[in-house]
DNA sequence: GCGACAG
DNA sequence: ATCTTGTCGC
Protein backbone atom coordinates (compact mmCIF):
# COMPACT_ATOMS: atom_id res chain seq x y z
CA UNK A 1 0.00 0.00 0.00
CA UNK A 2 2.60 2.14 -1.15
CA UNK A 3 1.03 5.41 -2.40
CA UNK A 4 -1.29 6.65 0.70
CA UNK A 5 -4.46 7.71 -0.39
CA UNK A 6 -4.89 11.67 -0.43
CA UNK A 7 -8.31 11.82 -1.28
CA UNK A 8 -11.33 10.82 0.12
CA UNK A 9 -12.50 9.11 -3.25
CA UNK A 10 -9.18 7.00 -3.45
CA UNK A 11 -9.60 5.85 -0.12
CA UNK A 12 -12.51 4.60 -0.90
CA UNK A 13 -11.39 3.18 -3.37
CA UNK A 14 -9.07 0.95 -1.14
CA UNK A 15 -11.11 0.11 1.45
CA UNK A 16 -13.29 -1.21 -1.82
CA UNK A 17 -10.01 -3.21 -3.28
CA UNK A 18 -9.20 -4.39 0.29
CA UNK A 19 -12.28 -5.49 1.67
CA UNK A 20 -12.94 -8.18 -0.33
CA UNK A 21 -9.79 -10.17 1.50
CA UNK A 22 -11.08 -9.90 4.86
CA UNK A 23 -11.31 -13.63 6.23
CA UNK A 24 -14.31 -14.90 8.89
CA UNK A 25 -13.33 -17.48 10.77
CA UNK A 26 -13.42 -18.84 14.15
CA UNK A 27 -9.82 -17.43 14.59
CA UNK A 28 -8.08 -19.11 18.17
CA UNK A 29 -10.00 -19.72 21.19
CA UNK A 30 -7.39 -19.28 23.27
CA UNK A 31 -4.38 -17.45 22.00
CA UNK A 32 -1.73 -16.90 24.36
CA UNK A 33 -0.67 -12.95 23.47
CA UNK A 34 -3.01 -10.49 22.25
CA UNK A 35 -1.67 -7.09 21.46
CA UNK A 36 -3.44 -3.59 22.24
CA UNK A 37 -3.19 -0.72 20.01
CA UNK A 38 -4.11 3.25 20.48
CA UNK A 39 -2.85 6.56 18.86
CA UNK A 40 -2.65 10.00 20.96
CA UNK A 41 -2.53 13.37 19.45
CA UNK A 42 -0.57 16.22 20.92
CA UNK A 43 -2.80 19.83 21.00
CA UNK A 44 -1.58 22.47 18.83
CA UNK A 45 0.58 21.03 16.07
CA UNK A 46 -0.19 17.76 14.31
CA UNK A 47 2.38 15.20 16.07
CA UNK A 48 0.69 11.73 17.31
CA UNK A 49 2.43 8.88 18.82
CA UNK A 50 1.34 5.14 18.10
CA UNK A 51 1.91 2.23 20.29
CA UNK A 52 1.48 -1.59 20.16
CA UNK A 53 1.60 -3.48 23.77
CA UNK A 54 1.41 -7.59 23.70
CA UNK A 55 -0.10 -9.05 26.61
CA UNK A 56 0.40 -12.30 27.78
CA UNK A 57 -3.32 -13.95 28.43
CA UNK A 58 -2.42 -16.09 30.86
CA UNK A 59 -1.43 -13.08 33.67
CA UNK A 60 -2.04 -9.98 31.58
CA UNK A 61 1.48 -9.13 31.98
CA UNK A 62 3.21 -6.96 29.53
CA UNK A 63 5.57 -9.39 27.31
CA UNK A 64 6.65 -6.29 24.48
CA UNK A 65 6.24 -3.01 23.75
CA UNK A 66 6.50 -0.71 20.58
CA UNK A 67 6.03 2.86 20.11
CA UNK A 68 6.66 5.27 17.67
CA UNK A 69 6.51 9.04 16.75
CA UNK A 70 4.34 10.56 13.50
CA UNK A 71 1.72 12.46 11.94
CA UNK A 72 -1.30 11.52 10.91
CA UNK A 73 -1.59 10.24 7.48
CA UNK A 74 -5.01 11.64 6.64
CA UNK A 75 -7.76 13.97 8.05
CA UNK A 76 -10.28 12.48 10.77
CA UNK A 77 -13.44 11.84 8.17
CA UNK A 78 -15.56 9.01 10.16
CA UNK A 79 -15.80 5.88 7.62
CA UNK A 80 -12.19 6.92 6.86
CA UNK A 81 -10.84 7.14 10.28
CA UNK A 82 -8.44 3.73 9.56
CA UNK A 83 -6.13 6.30 6.73
CA UNK A 84 -5.17 8.60 9.59
CA UNK A 85 -3.64 5.88 12.26
CA UNK A 86 -2.67 2.88 10.17
CA UNK A 87 0.91 3.97 9.08
CA UNK A 88 2.31 4.93 12.60
CA UNK A 89 0.34 1.47 13.89
CA UNK A 90 2.08 -0.41 11.06
CA UNK A 91 5.27 1.11 11.91
CA UNK A 92 5.14 0.27 15.79
CA UNK A 93 3.94 -3.26 14.68
CA UNK A 94 7.28 -3.27 12.47
CA UNK A 95 9.51 -2.41 15.57
CA UNK A 96 7.63 -5.75 18.15
CA UNK A 97 9.85 -8.77 18.98
CA UNK A 98 7.24 -10.82 19.00
CA UNK A 99 4.33 -11.23 16.68
CA UNK A 100 1.34 -11.12 18.72
CA UNK A 101 -1.64 -13.92 17.95
CA UNK A 102 -4.78 -11.14 18.04
CA UNK A 103 -4.57 -7.62 17.60
CA UNK A 104 -7.06 -5.67 19.53
CA UNK A 105 -8.21 -2.29 17.89
CA UNK A 106 -9.23 1.62 19.64
CA UNK A 107 -12.32 1.53 16.81
CA UNK A 108 -14.48 -0.74 14.65
CA UNK A 109 -13.91 -3.75 12.47
CA UNK A 110 -17.36 -4.41 10.47
CA UNK A 111 -19.48 -2.11 12.37
CA UNK A 112 -18.37 0.70 10.00
CA UNK A 113 -20.74 1.91 6.88
CA UNK A 114 -18.98 -0.36 4.35
CA UNK A 115 -17.92 -2.74 6.95
CA UNK A 116 -14.63 -1.69 6.59
CA UNK A 117 -13.38 -0.36 10.05
CA UNK A 118 -9.64 0.08 11.46
CA UNK A 119 -9.78 -3.46 12.70
CA UNK A 120 -10.55 -4.80 8.85
CA UNK A 121 -8.17 -3.12 8.24
CA UNK A 122 -5.10 -3.77 9.96
CA UNK A 123 -6.35 -7.40 9.82
CA UNK A 124 -5.79 -7.72 6.16
CA UNK A 125 -2.86 -5.36 6.00
CA UNK A 126 -1.06 -7.69 8.73
CA UNK A 127 -3.22 -10.82 8.21
CA UNK A 128 -3.35 -11.17 12.05
CA UNK A 129 -6.74 -12.10 14.22
CA UNK A 130 -7.80 -8.62 14.51
CA UNK A 131 -11.09 -7.30 16.21
CA UNK A 132 -11.92 -3.71 17.51
CA UNK A 133 -13.46 -2.90 20.93
CA UNK A 134 -15.33 0.93 20.67
CA UNK A 135 -16.32 3.55 22.98
CA UNK A 136 -19.22 4.84 21.29
CA UNK A 137 -21.14 3.91 18.16
CA UNK A 138 -20.14 4.40 14.13
CA UNK A 139 -22.99 2.64 12.76
CA UNK A 140 -25.96 0.16 13.92
CA UNK A 141 -28.70 0.01 16.51
CA UNK A 142 -29.12 -2.25 19.41
CA UNK A 143 -31.67 -3.51 22.44
CA UNK A 144 -30.76 -2.83 25.86
CA UNK A 145 -28.04 -4.54 27.13
CA UNK A 146 -28.56 -6.28 30.73
CA UNK A 147 -26.77 -4.77 33.38
CA UNK A 148 -24.50 -7.60 34.39
CA UNK A 149 -21.11 -7.77 33.10
CA UNK A 150 -20.98 -10.51 29.98
CA UNK A 151 -24.58 -9.16 29.12
CA UNK A 152 -24.76 -8.18 25.30
CA UNK A 153 -26.95 -7.29 22.71
CA UNK A 154 -26.53 -7.80 19.04
CA UNK A 155 -25.45 -4.51 17.10
CA UNK A 156 -27.21 -4.31 13.37
CA UNK A 157 -26.43 -1.93 11.00
CA UNK A 158 -29.05 -2.81 7.60
CA UNK A 159 -30.60 -5.69 8.76
CA UNK A 160 -27.05 -7.41 9.48
CA UNK A 161 -25.24 -7.44 12.99
CA UNK A 162 -22.20 -5.94 12.46
CA UNK A 163 -20.67 -6.49 16.19
CA UNK A 164 -21.81 -6.58 19.67
CA UNK A 165 -22.68 -4.27 22.46
CA UNK A 166 -20.85 -5.78 25.80
CA UNK A 167 -20.97 -5.06 29.33
CA UNK A 168 -17.53 -5.40 30.40
CA UNK A 169 -18.31 -4.06 34.30
CA UNK A 170 -21.85 -4.00 36.22
CA UNK A 171 -23.82 -0.92 35.58
CA UNK A 172 -20.98 0.68 33.42
CA UNK A 173 -21.58 1.66 30.07
CA UNK A 174 -21.04 -0.98 27.40
CA UNK A 175 -18.52 -0.94 24.85
CA UNK A 176 -18.84 -1.59 20.93
CA UNK A 177 -17.07 -5.07 20.15
CA UNK A 178 -16.81 -6.13 15.80
CA UNK A 179 -15.23 -8.47 14.12
CA UNK A 180 -12.12 -7.44 11.91
CA UNK A 181 -10.51 -10.18 10.36
CA UNK A 182 -9.93 -13.95 10.79
CA UNK A 183 -11.65 -14.45 14.36
CA UNK A 184 -15.23 -14.61 15.21
CA UNK A 185 -17.77 -12.36 17.33
CA UNK A 186 -18.09 -14.94 20.15
CA UNK A 187 -14.21 -15.50 20.81
CA UNK A 188 -13.63 -11.20 19.97
CA UNK A 189 -16.42 -11.13 22.82
CA UNK A 190 -14.79 -13.70 24.56
CA UNK A 191 -11.47 -12.22 24.59
CA UNK A 192 -12.82 -8.68 25.59
CA UNK A 193 -14.32 -10.15 28.91
CA UNK A 194 -11.00 -11.62 29.75
CA UNK A 195 -9.09 -8.32 29.13
CA UNK A 196 -11.75 -6.45 31.76
CA UNK A 197 -11.21 -8.31 34.76
CA UNK A 198 -11.70 -4.58 36.50
CA UNK A 199 -12.07 -2.02 34.09
CA UNK A 200 -14.83 -1.33 30.96
CA UNK A 201 -11.82 -1.34 28.38
CA UNK A 202 -9.11 -3.93 28.02
CA UNK A 203 -6.06 -3.81 29.45
CA UNK A 204 -4.51 -4.16 26.37
CA UNK A 205 -5.89 -0.69 24.99
CA UNK A 206 -5.24 0.74 28.58
CA UNK A 207 -1.80 -0.27 28.40
CA UNK A 208 -1.54 1.19 24.91
CA UNK A 209 -3.06 4.26 26.04
CA UNK A 210 -0.66 5.02 28.44
CA UNK A 211 2.33 4.00 26.44
CA UNK A 212 1.83 6.56 23.59
CA UNK A 213 0.68 9.16 25.50
CA UNK A 214 3.92 8.49 27.68
CA UNK A 215 5.87 9.31 24.35
CA UNK A 216 3.75 12.56 23.38
CA UNK A 217 4.50 14.70 26.98
C1' DG B 1 -33.38 20.68 5.01
C1' DC B 2 -31.93 18.22 9.54
C1' DG B 3 -29.40 15.02 12.38
C1' DA B 4 -25.41 11.50 12.88
C1' DC B 5 -20.75 10.96 12.62
C1' DA B 6 -14.89 5.28 15.41
C1' DG B 7 -10.59 8.53 17.14
C1' DA C 1 -8.50 12.74 19.69
C1' DT C 2 -8.12 16.88 23.21
C1' DC C 3 -9.81 20.79 26.39
C1' DT C 4 -11.44 20.60 31.83
C1' DT C 5 -13.59 20.83 38.26
C1' DG C 6 -15.80 18.95 41.04
C1' DT C 7 -18.04 15.06 42.73
C1' DC C 8 -19.78 10.56 44.04
C1' DG C 9 -18.33 6.04 45.77
C1' DC C 10 -15.39 2.19 47.37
Amino acid sequence: MQPWPRTEEEALAVQDALRSRLVFDEGPASPATVAGLDVAYSEGDERLAAAVVVLSTADLSVVDTAVVRGRPAFPYVPGLFAFREVPALLDALDRLTVRPEVLICDGHGLAHPRRFGLAAHLGVLTDLPAFGVGKTRLVGDWEPVGERRGARSPLIDAGETVGAVLRTQNGVKPVFVSVGHRIDLDRACALTLALTPRYRLPETTRAADRACRDLLS
